[in-house]
DNA sequence: ATAGACAGCCACTTTACCTCA
DNA sequence: TTTGAGGTAAAGTGGCTGTCT
């Protein structure tokens, strides 16, 4: 048993939350008595310092080619070096497994310049600029497969602004074309009243006639007093244009 | 022609890390 | 200085499709 396992029998800083068994989780001194816990593991693994961690944490600007892969496999050597065990060993491996990579400046703009070139790799592509970039080809793969969900989500946004846009331009216009047609209603229905009511005075007129049978003659009844001869030929005529001036003299008759 | 293995991609999700209030 | 929320990007997962045997 390493000094660090013998710590943390001593000193057990882990939260404990969970069901059944986890002996991985366990000290190697509780797991030698088979203690049944629930626990919560919330614990640095004893082969991490902190000064490794906070390294591993800041890799981002450091001039290091070296990438969190090599260094989960570094101290993943390390460990093994200092612990035989295989059931710490699987412990490390989980804790490696997710530590998140961060790709350096050089790396991101490598990567970039490969993906304006062509966002899809062939296996040749990707190994060799995997070699390139000191990076997993499925490292590789994944960064390419992100960069295209990335351009897509914001061709997508991109997509989204422009069709709002017209839709408001549409909306403007829908919005002009409908004030447009009630004025034209409204125009129309006008003219239609006037027509009408031009229509009614000549009708009127005309219903105050009345024709001779014997000499064919307009007989205009203005009153039951007063009646007036007119000329059927002189005074009625079939232009519209004089039904007006007709009117205008037929009152000139009443009067 | 068909079934199964396999690789590659995509959509969605999880997780580690960072920034900022 | 600490802390929690929210954002970002690497990585995991499952499904789909095309290719090969």
């Amino acid at each position: 048993m390493g000094d660090d396992e013998e710590e943390a029998c001593k000193c057990n800083t882990r939260l404990g939350l969970g069901i059944g068994v986890d002996e991985f989780t366990l000290p190697k001194c509780d797991r030698a008595k088979k203690k049944q816990v629930v626990c919560l593991e919330l614990s640095i693994p004893p082969h991490m310092n902190r000064e490794a961690i906070d390294a591993d944490y800041r890799i981002e600007g450091s001039s290091s080619k070296t990438t969190e892969l090599d260094k989960c496999n570094i101290e993943k050597k390390k460990f093994n070096d200092n612990n035989d065990d295989s059931d710490s060993n699987n412990n490390n491996n989980n804790n490696c497994s997710r530590k998140k990579l961060r790709l350096t400046k050089e790396q991101s703009t490598l990567l970039e310049e490969s993906f304006k070139f062509h966002s899809t790799l062939n296996p040749t592509q990707k190994q060799t600029l995997a070699e390139k970039l000191n990076l997993l080809p499925r490292q590789v793969e994944v960064w390419f497969q992100n960069r295209r969900a990335r351009t897509k989500l914001k061709q997508t946004e991109v997509d989204c602004e422009f069709l709002k846009k017209c839709c408001e331009r549409l909306s403007d216009e829908n919005r002009r074309l409908k004030k447009e047609v009630e004025e034209l209603r409204r125009s129309l229905k006008l003219e239609q009243q006037q027509r009408q009511n031009s229509l009614f005075i000549q009708l009127q007129k005309a219903a105050t006639l009345t024709m001779c049978p014997s000499c064919n003659k307009f007989t205009k009844v203005v009153a039951a007093t007063t009646t007036t001869t007119i000329n059927s030929t002189s005074t009625i005529s079939a232009n519209n244009d004089n039904k007006e001036k007709e009117a205008g003299a037929a009152i000139d008759v009443v009067t």
